[in-house]
DNA sequence: GTCGTTGCAAAGCGTTTGCAGCCTA
DNA sequence: TAGGCTGCAAACGCTTTGCAACGAC
C-alpha cells in the first residue's frame, strides 16, 4: 500500500512528524489543511491507518481518550496529559518496581503510565 | 435521582458489587440478565451513570478500551489487563518515582498505571 | 491511460435520548 | 393514582466504507 506520494499524504505525514507530540485525527486534519486545503477527514483516517501499518506511526492510547498518533523510532516513553488544554506530551524515563505489583501467577508483558495535571503553559 | 428501587437496579448493582473486577456495560448486561431477563442495555447505561453520579460506582478507563465500572470505597489501586481473556483485575500497590518523570514547569495532579499480560488462568 | 487515491455521503458501532406504557411507592 | 423507570427505536458522534471523479506516474 501507499504506492503514490500525494499532496494529502505529504501534508499529513509532515504534520505528525513536525509536531513532536501525539495528535488526534481531528488535530491532524486541522493542521494539515493549512498545507492542503480541502483535505477530507476520511483521507486522514485512511492515511494514518496505512502509516501505522507500515510502522511509520504509533498509536497512542490514553485512558478514556480516542487514539492519538505519533512518529515511531523513539525510545520507550510515557505521556503527560494536560487537563486544561487536552494536549498530550511525551515524557522521558520510566518508573521502576512495576514487577512487584503483578499478582502471583500473572505474567507481565508490558505496561503503560500516564501522568495528569497541567502543562507548563497552562500551569502559569 | 434513583428514587425507586426496581428489580433492574437491584440486579445491576448486585452484579457489579459481587464481581470484584471492573465490568463493561455489556458484561453488566449479560450478567444482570440472569437475575432480570429482558433487561435492556439502555437501562444498564442509565443506571450505571446514576450510580456513578451518586458515588457508588467508579469509572475505570484503560487505554484504548471503552469504560468499565467498579464499586467505590476501595483504596488507591491500579489495574492489570489480560490480553488473552480481556478481563481487567485490580492490583494493590503503586510505583514510586513518578514525580521525577514530570517535566519542569509541569504540575502533576494524578497518574494512571496499567499492566498488560496474562492472568493466572490464561497463563496456565 | 491506468488505476491508486480522494472527497462525499452512507453505513457501522457503541452510547444516549425521546416516548408511550409499566410498576413502585 | 402519580410520576419515576423501562424497553424500544431513533438520534448521535466518531470511524469506516462504497463509489464516482481525480490525478500521480
Amino acid at each position: 500500500m501507499m504506492k503514490r506520494d500525494t499532496q494529502q499524504r505529504r501534508a499529513i505525514r509532515r504534520t505528525i512528524e513536525d509536531c513532536g507530540r501525539p495528535l488526534s485525527p481531528k488535530e491532524v486534519l486541522d493542521a494539515a489543511r493549512s498545507h492542503c486545503p480541502g483535505l477530507g477527514i476520511a483521507t486522514v483516517y485512511r492515511t494514518i491507518k496505512a502509516l501505522a501499518e507500515e510502522g511509520a506511526l504509533a498509536q497512542v492510547d490514553l485512558p478514556g481518550e480516542p487514539p492519538r498518533y505519533e512518529a515511531t523510532g523513539k525510545v520507550h516513553h510515557h505521556h503527560f496529559h494536560c487537563r486544561a488544554c487536552d494536549r498530550v506530551y511525551e515524557l522521558s524515563g520510566c518508573p521502576d518496581g512495576l514487577g512487584v505489583l503483578t499478582p502471583n501467577g500473572f505474567f507481565l508483558e508490558s505496561h503503560e503510565v500516564v501522568l495528569y495535571g497541567r502543562c507548563a503553559t497552562c500551569a502559569a
